[in-house]
DNA sequence: GCGAAAATAGCACGATCGTTCGTAACATTT
DNA sequence: AAATGTTACGAACGATCGTGCTATTTTCGC
């Protein structure tokens, strides 16, 4: 609503006190909501990691609830960031589609120590309506509508078969982060980050125009 | 510890009043768990869905960590009186490993409307040790040894390829489970169901071992 | 049926939660 | 430097949380 510059620019000059303190809270917020969810968020527990009082950190943003949907927004910008921009930039077909499973891999198995907010959101909300799930399902069917074009992509590049059920690759494809965030995460097994490559190659290697003379690598 | 019956028996007669209304508290545990998650269990809450006084839900089990491992305890059981049990009837090999995910489909489907409780406790438990994460834990891990036995077997019976990795197929399976609670669970959409088996179908296609003269249905 | 034992209730505690409000400190602009 | 609007604090609120006690009630073996 009101034009503030969204968190992400170059946080220093021209932004006035306000907004800095907000990033800085924020920042602490993401940290927290990783760790605990964002169920845990305690606006008392983020008032001591910032060193300011309750009240102060509460005046920022009006409500909980209103914290929760600001930090998923966050979260959102730098997962564009990190995972979408970069991939992006390569080719379109297959190699944008497997930057963008790699990013995100990466980015899930770094988040080894501070879960997924995506992931994490999805279980906490999945059964409590209200604007904290809306805003969380709105960034992640963004997210996920982002890969159904880089599957659409790379079809009509002729890389994959013309007949690929997007959704359904897109499935097979979600399920392998779900399964790599479940095992490093909460079973600590190790060689699930290379489970899951694997598994993307296998997918891949069942959908891709096999008579196709140059096969892209 | 004490030689008390398992929850699960007949309950009915011979046993002691406590172990009755325990059970009443169980259930509802189980039901409020499904919902608001492991660390949604409220003994007030409890107390009032059983028209008991909250000392009096809490006596039963001592703590709240212990009500939780019993929750735990108890889907558990449930979980292989429903999934496990009915599938390792089948033949072993090939179509005791489709039962299996068959019946495990079905009850997360089911649970739509009341999510799985080894999924939702993975993440809220990924980051915190303690009894909990660890009786949770055993229970996940027992389960998945389960599959990875039956996988085992398919292989030693000739309908899997004598080369597949078994912790690998396990992963992309358990996968297709964790995608389909998300995606039929979190965002509610239509279809996730028959992407999940057309999910796994793909996956024994693959692990398959063609060359069989009499491919198991 | 009686008495011991088990089960439940009642009450209070300290903690933490999100939120409100009045006010002091601050930063920015004139 | 004065005026003005923004930002942060401190204290208090009502609620809820898990848990510890002590009575009171209920159940069960004899």
């Amino acid at each position: 609503m009101s034009p503030k510059p969204a968190a992400g620019y170059n946080v220093t000059r021209t932004l006035h006190k306000g907004q800095q303190t907000r990033a800085v809270i924020l920042e602490a917020a993401l940290g927290q909501a990783s760790h605990m969810g964002l169920e845990g968020l305690s606006i008392g527990a983020l008032a001591e990691l910032t060193q300011m009082s309750k009240s102060g950190v509460f005046a920022h943003f009006g409500s909980r609830e209103e914290l929760q949907i600001a930090v998923i927004r966050e979260y959102h910008a730098r997962f564009e960031e990190e995972v979408f921009f970069p991939a992006v930039r390569r080719d379109r077909g297959l190699p944008r589609l497997r930057a963008l499973f790699d990013h995100w891999v990466r980015r899930v198995s770094i988040e080894v120590d501070s879960g997924c907010i995506y992931i994490s959101g999805a279980v906490e909300f999945d059964d409590r309506p209200g604007p904290v799930r809306d805003a969380l399902a709105d960034m992640v069917r963004a997210w996920q509508s982002a890969l159904e074009r880089a599957i659409s992509l790379s079809i009509e590049a002729g890389h994959l078969k013309p007949d690929t059920d997007t959704l359904q690759m897109l499935f097979e494809v979600h399920g392998l982060i779900l399964a790599l965030h479940h095992d490093a995460r909460f079973l600590r097994l190790p060689g699930a980050v290379e489970r899951a490559r694997k598994g993307f190659d296998r997918i891949v290697q069942f959908y891709l125009l096999t008579d196709s003379p140059s096969s892209p690598r």
